[in-house]
DNA sequence: CTTTCTGCAAACTCTTTGCACTCGT
DNA sequence: ACGAGTGCAAAGAGTTTGCAGAAAG
């Protein structure tokens, strides 16, 4: 039971390193293709569950259906963008308890938390102020908030 | 364009309100066929949606595929336990802070925030203290942490 | 050479939707 | 009677999987 280091993990791996906008798998594959265009979409989906096995991604599950993937495998939360669906990056704010005392008095062991905010991006607050809701097409930009 | 009070919307209503367990969609549409055995499963999504709109039901989207329905709308968190899948509500924590400065500083509107504890439920760490993982079989159970 | 991994396509799961009919108002 | 809502079934999106052949060690 050895794991091979074949060209399609690198790859794969490599498009998660270097995107800021947290991928879905598709978006891996759109972009794993452009070095290395035979690969499949299969693979791209068994290689990014190996490489949230062995930690060196992280599976986001945010308030869509689809799973969206990060490099930054550290401890950070996350904004969601409700207008763009753009995600970006927040370091964990300095106050927040890694343990939850109620939960911990009540027997429950916690191993991990995440903490996402929504609401609307400076982008898109200067895009549309007024309007109720904006179509996302060409809104996709991320920014990254004190990594 | 008003809005009907039918037969259906009530009972998916009603079976979300009763539930403790926090229903994915098939399981509210098991539950609500037995008081009316001809609805759909169609019709479960739609009322969900609608009732989800309303802000009379929660929408949750944890580490599954699946969303899950909670009818409890007010501010608070959850726990998911990593072996047996079970959703328990949990009181937010007295230091958690509404705002993040970091996002607020940079010009982030923040409407609303989840946190989600992952973890092992007691239940779990009885049944199988020493093992690396159990299959969830007949350990579905869901307790409620200082509601 | 052996075993893991790949590409392909089909299957699967969860959710949405079009249509004719029903039922609230 | 009008039109929002329903049941059904088919379509859709996202993900997983079986298998024969390719390639890493």
């Amino acid at each position: 039971v050895k794991e091979r280091r074949t060209r399609q993990l690198e790859a794969i791996y490599e498009a998660v390193r270097t995107a800021v906008d947290h991928p879905s798998a598709d978006e891996v594959y759109a972009r794993v293709r452009q070095q290395l265009p035979s690969v499949s979409l299969g693979t791209v989906y068994r290689n990014l569950q190996k490489l949230s096995a062995q930690g060196r991604v992280r599976v986001l599950h945010l308030k869509e259906r689809v799973a969206r993937y990060d490099a930054l495998v550290h401890e950070h939360d996350h904004f969601v963008c409700e207008r763009c669906d753009a995600v970006a990056d927040v370091a964990r704010p300095a106050g927040q308890p890694t343990e939850c005392p109620a939960l911990a008095q009540s027997g429950y062991a916690v191993h991990a938390q995440t903490l996402t905010f929504y609401g609307v991006c400076p982008r898109c607050q200067r895009a549309a102020p007024l309007s109720e809701r904006r179509d996302n097409a060409g809104l996709t930009g991320v920014e990254r908030v004190a990594p």
